[in-house]
DNA sequence: GTAGGGTTAAGT
DNA sequence: ACTTAACCCTAC
């Protein structure tokens, strides 16, 4: 009638991953109630929350748009003895905040210096506390927001598709890709990792491009460093999960594996 | 109150 | 015609 459709705002959206930084996703009702986020969020009700959230973590894990199969994916919590499709990094139940703060009353600032990628992944598996591992799409939203690094689509779309073996790239990669999914070949946290690397050199150009400041090349420089020991991190880090190990999160951040 | 499934409008 | 995103309904 008046309204059919009532488009998301951007700063509505920001406001709702801040809030889900903020409270953990599925407190919606906090979310919304949350006088930080309530001004912006007063329309939106906490099933709009969630729904809203649920477009975001999908379309930035995977899209069905090449594959009109159904990846059966994002639920085999337990009982799978491969790879799941999730990292399997498990957290330390105890002690896993080195890095973070767990929580903030008023506004953190954020740091005026570029933090390194890999405190990035870290950060973002230590403030989910995701006992078996989080998802990559949220990992890498975690981390978009909490740097404000804006990687919508672009990464995205090339995190899962036809990424697989340097080697093999170029060519029919719809349908090696398709087959890759359907075998599960696909190592989940080289996916991460990479990912995260792919998001990093996103992150990079675009700050490039944006900024005409001098001191973002040098900010640029570091980055381009640190992605270079994400990279290495990346490759322990699948040799130890394809073996099926298990590594908490002070291990990865200490590199004691 | 939240999660998940389903429906429908809008964009391409 | 197909995909995406907002909205609605129901079960837990």
């Amino acid at each position: 009638m008046g309204a059919p459709k009532q488009k998301w705002t951007s700063e509505e959206e920001e406001a709702l991953r801040r809030g889900v930084l903020k409270h953990g996703a599925g407190k919606w009702r906090t979310i919304q109630k949350d006088p930080e986020f309530s001004p912006v969020l007063s329309s939106r009700s906490n099933i709009d929350l969630k729904d809203k959230w649920r477009n975001l973590s999908f379309s930035a894990s995977g899209l069905g748009s090449r594959d009109k199969l159904r990846v059966p994916r994002p639920k085999a919590p337990s009982s799978s003895p491969s790879p799941s499709p999730q990292l399997l990094l498990l957290s330390a139940p105890n002690n896993v905040a080195e890095a973070s703060p767990p929580e903030d009353c008023e506004k953190s600032p954020q740091d005026d210096k570029t933090p390194s990628p890999n405190s990035m992944i870290l950060e973002a598996l230590d403030e989910l506390k995701e006992p078996n591992g989080s998802e990559v799409a949220t990992i890498c939203n975690f981390i978009e927001i909490d740097k404000s690094y804006k990687l919508t689509d672009s990464y995205a779309k090339r995190a899962l598709a036809p990424m697989k073996d340097p080697s093999l790239k170029k060519k029919d990669s719809a349908k090696s890709s398709k087959a890759a999914k359907g075998l599960g070949q696909l190592s989940p946290a080289l996916d991460a990792a990479e990912a995260a690397a792919m998001k990093v050199a996103d992150a990079e150009a675009k700050s490039h491009l944006a900024n005409e400041h001098m001191m973002e090349v040098e900010r640029i420089g570091k980055m381009a460093e640190e992605t270079e020991s994400l990279l290495e991190l990346a490759s322990e880090l699948y040799e130890r999960c394809s073996r099926g190990e298990a590594l908490t999160i002070l291990q990865v951040a200490h590199r004691e594996f």
